[in-house]
DNA sequence: TTCACTTTGTCAGAAATACGACATTTTAAA
DNA sequence: TTTAAAATGTCGTATTTCTGACAAAGTGAA
């Protein structure tokens, strides 16, 4: 990978904002980056935790495993975030197994080398405990969706958080691009997929979204945010 | 509150520990300790975030509100425990309401001081930050449990957590005391008060636990462990 | 283009859990 | 001590969601 982009990538992450031109480099040194096909692993649940990842391109899911095979979906990441972070504070093992949805671009950095760059940018530190708690609040609202939602709620609110997240706004419809199988929505949203399908159909014969296998319209945001709640 | 007595529960919170006796001294300074009375709000939802609390006696816990007045229970904080740490990294409202469940002493220290004795006390930046990830963790599991999980491994999983964090082991029973409503275990498994007392009551049934409203006796742990996975 | 595989769509029956009702016991306050 | 409120125990019924089954549609590789 040509050496300048890379640097042009690491501009872009919120947790380097602020970092001068000669510590960019010095970010720029300690850094891989690296191209992924479709469906690879990037780390599976009880590997060591040894780096952390930049995403820049491409779609990946977190998940875990159930001792009888099920999958859950904990997360899934889009361009511009930073997933692994826990192996700069905690040197135990991996509790989730992450790998690419389609073709990625990532960026790694060994724990030590990072650590060792914080200790040298202790501004870094702060940013690094907001992003995780950053994340531990997305963690207590979706266990607030489990207990109080109901299936129905729960995809809805799926449904929002993607357009908020990767939608576009064209006139009052928002496009979210790429969808997801309802089989991946329902390993997000603690439902079968049978139920998944259900919810979607209904939605879109109210007039409330349409969808395919590669897209997902929000036609009245409004409507459903009234729903999830 | 006797300033020494003061000093010497601060020494027992791991976050502090290896901090020298000057900055235990400062710590002390700018901390506030003070008796509850049961029942008594902490903090609530949607106020600022402007301390950070440590629980020396009495259980603390953290709720969540729907809309429709439901009362979910996110955490229990027994002795020992940290909580609202997320003041300290950031400044927006709290989403959580946080009360006595008995008397209770609790420490607080201001999040303005408590980030100036952090930039004083940098290793304790990582420190906070492990804890914050620890606490990641727990909301991970607990997602988990939601997704695979039935009601009656959520319920058994909750008992053999408690008996791991406050029980006393006699002889091969653990003891755990207090114990807690069946409404209480209801809104911390996401499942009716009504089926929390089926499981608790079968449970007994077959010789796995007793209880009472006062306390909860292990008395098979591994093969409540096996009902649990 | 063909063919195997994945994904979607739909259904009926099964299972888990909630809900409402009510009696009984315990607790705490007057 | 009395009394109201809270907590527990136990029903049957209602509801939600899962499960398994199968056909149809779409996808990607040979």
């Amino acid at each position: 990978m040509d050496n300048k982009a890379k640097l042009w990538y690491l501009e872009n992450f919120n947790l380097f904002e602020g970092l001068d031109k000669s510590n960019m480099e010095k970010l720029n040194n300690i850094t891989s980056m690296q191209e992924i096909q479709k469906a690879q692993p990037i780390y599976f649940a009880q590997d060591p935790s040894n780096s952390i990842f930049f995403l820049k391109r491409g779609r990946v899911k977190l998940t875990r495993t159930s001792p009888d095979g099920k999958e859950m979906i904990v997360a899934l990441m889009n361009p511009g975030d930073v997933f692994g972070e826990m192996a700069v504070v905690d040197d135990s093992e991996r509790n989730d197994y992450a790998s690419t949805m389609n073709e990625c671009l990532i960026c790694a950095i060994s724990k030590n080398d990072f650590r060792d760059f914080i200790e040298k940018n202790p501004s870094l530190n702060l940013k690094l405990t907001k992003l995780i708690g950053f994340k531990m609040r997305k963690y207590s609202e979706r266990i607030e969706g489990l207990v109080f939602k109901d299936a129905n709620q729960r995809v809805v609110s799926f449904l929002l958080n993607m357009a908020d997240d990767q939608g576009n706004k064209i006139g009052d419809e928002i496009f979210v691009k790429p969808f997801l199988t309802h089989n991946d929505i329902a390993s997000l949203t603690a439902c079968s997929r049978q139920t998944v399908n259900a919810i979607l159909t209904s939605l879109r014969e109210e007039g409330l979204i349409d969808f395919d296998r590669r897209k997902l319209i929000i036609k009245n945001r409004s409507e459903l945010l009234k729903i999830s709640q």
